[in-house]
DNA sequence: GCCGCCTATGGAACGACGTTCCATGCATGT
DNA sequence: ACATGCATGGAACGTCGTTCCATAGGCGGC
């Protein structure tokens, strides 16, 4: 059983796998996560919803290769360092960068397990770990933590961006009113969480982030010296 | 305006939040994410739709309810160890198995952000990381950091065990098939995953989430060292 | 001990979603 | 030129979260 496939489409711009990804990313630029819908996409490609399937699984598949294109050009594009730690570093920069400028590219990635967007990534860590001088039956679990924090803060950092378009409130003014929420909790069970409440307000969390990535590199540098 | 408490209950056993996170909670387990919807959970309760929202605001209200009653049942059983290093390993520890039985615990505490589980789980580190002797200013880069590999994890795993009650096949027949596609990737352009697509039959997933905990806390330990 | 208010209740209804289905029409092979 | 088969796109289906409102039952005032 051979699939025929159609030579020349059926118009000029006719549907296609990367016309309708591409729709999708400006759908999900524009509105988040709950911009892509299939009524919407058929309309801005001036189409019905049923055509959609003839290119998509389902929407989960659109999703993942919406967040596939853009993670192929952030791989693309980030630049490729002196070290191997400044290279993880400037994916890892890249990809947290993307998320903030993208959020949905944050909770895409988190369901993605396994899938081209993610392996995409696992490759790239995984040939600089290597170059690292790990030792090879010790470069999987630093892959995978590398891989788990920067989705974990992706994900943190995916939520915020959605929560604050969904509000329509500043970033600042929800994370002061994090602040003034928690300096209320009980001094007894949550001092810590009071104590760094009033930091909240100013701290910076792409800093934060790299600091933490930074933690991962020297716990696998120490680990295999 | 003083709000008024109704000192009885309307009927013996009548509607409450307790009793509706309770039976969410239930709903969750049995069926995943996909299975809380208000139709069943009312219909579990006897009542309708409607009444639910005089406890609950909304469904994400619910959902992080739910989690958080499960996230603090485990903060209350997961044990004290003798180091600070220990105790955190341990909290650690209890939040993946937790997010391996309650896969969809993994899935809502990504989208908890600030709110009361993960508020537990801020306070519980910054306590041990306090305890490590970290000095006070880099101590939310430490906690913020662990916490975003716990959650990073956790988001995998929810996913992981969603896809798998979804497919309903067996684990490691998923990671049989993940493992054969990876191994039919472009050897130029994919070396490490190929490499790794053997070995992840036979990976732990335990093991690798505690291994890539104790980088992240040997990095602590070296930086403020 | 009775009655009117007020709120919790629960069933129906609404709008939107993902997905399926099928009549239609165009491009292709003969 | 004709028949064939597939991409198309609009309608329809089932389900979801949420809202609305008629109802009923406990509680305070008498």
């Amino acid at each position: 059983m051979i699939k025929k496939i159609r030579t020349t489409p059926r118009r000029e711009a006719s549907l296609s796998r990367d016309r309708i990804v591409e729709a999708s990313i400006e759908l999900l630029d524009r509105n988040g996560e709950a911009g892509l819908t299939f009524r919407a996409l058929s309309e801005r490609l001036a189409t019905g919803p049923g055509a959609l399937y003839g290119h998509i699984a389902n929407k989960d598949d659109l999703l993942i290769a919406a967040c596939d294109a853009i993670v192929a050009r952030t791989m693309s594009e980030c630049a490729i360092g002196a070290t191997p730690q400044a290279t993880l570093r400037a994916m890892a920069l890249g990809m947290f960068d993307t998320i903030v400028a993208h959020p949905w590219v944050g909770s895409a990635l988190t369901r993605a397990l396994g899938q081209l967007p993610i392996v995409r990534l696992l490759e790239r860590t995984g040939q600089q770990v290597g170059a690292l001088g790990v030792p090879e039956d010790e470069q999987w679990a630093a892959v995978s933590a590398l891989l788990s924090y920067i989705l974990g803060v992706g994900g943190q950092n995916a939520v915020n961006g959605q929560l604050a378009r969904a509000r329509d409130i500043d970033r600042s003014t929800f994370l002061e009113g994090l602040s003034t929420t928690w300096s209320q909790l009980d001094p007894q069970t949550y001092p810590f969480t009071r104590r760094v409440a009033g930091r909240l307000r100013s701290h910076d969390d792409r800093a934060d982030f790299l600091a933490g990535f930074d933690f991962i590199l020297r716990g696998i540098e120490r680990s295999s010296s």
